[in-house]
DNA sequence: CCGCATCCTTCTTGATACTG
DNA sequence: CAGTATCAAGAAGGATGCGG
């Protein structure tokens, strides 16, 4: 396999993907991207992503907005109403990260074989 | 833009994305990618990664090592000398990253001008 | 030179209660 | 319904000293 390319400067990972490595934001993304018009209420993001907390979620969609990756819409009803939808730039991140997505679905089983390894080498 | 493809499964990327979000991972894959060989001693990668302590150094290529992206060469001479050199599917990850790399120099520019805004919109 | 052990600080996440 | 506020727990990272 050869180098990859010179422009490869990982410069700015920190804090993208560090932001994108936490524990909730590509759930967030990829769920809004299945959704009708890519958009979701707040209840309904809540109900789809397992596990994760009211606190969480707020705070996860509050980063994601102001990335711009999403938008946030607010309805003054009662009781209120929010959705979010994805922009065409967190349509975009998302594309950026098939690689990654792939790379890992290819390649996942293999590094589970050399944890096992590794740990069995080391107690 | 069209949806992404219907394999795009982020299921996989905790703990994988998670590993490569944290503050020094990436920094060492690419410093081993850029060296003769894709192979350096441990002396000068600390040098090479600005900030970076012994201890997070020595934890990061641990990780790295019990994943199977690099591998670790131990030669008992004094004073002992240890290298790292990629793997692989050290070099294999690296490629997958381009594609978000890329995408982080397209739109980081954006992201820091939609930060700015909403920060100045919220006190 | 390389790495481990220890202690400490900071950041992230979770649990829970309360509000317009 | 969609938040905010508060407190506590845990993980990540940094500083420092010791050892083969």
């Amino acid at each position: 396999m050869e180098k990859h390319s010179p422009q490869f400067r990982p410069i700015s990972f920190n804090g993208i993907c560090t932001r994108l490595g936490d524990k909730w934001t590509v759930q967030v993304l990829w769920r809004l991207s299945l959704a009708q018009d890519r958009r979701l209420r707040f209840s309904a993001l809540r109900k789809e992503i397992d596990g994760i907390t009211q606190r969480m979620l707020t705070l996860t969609l509050r980063n994601l907005e102001r990335d711009g990756l999403i938008m946030r819409h607010y309805f003054p009803e009662v009781p209120p109403r929010v959705e979010y939808d994805l922009t065409e730039m967190g349509i975009g991140v998302l594309g950026a990260l098939e690689g990654l997505n792939s790379w890992i679905q290819n390649n996942l089983s293999v590094i589970e074989q050399h944890r096992q390894i590794y740990d069995r080498n080391n107690q």
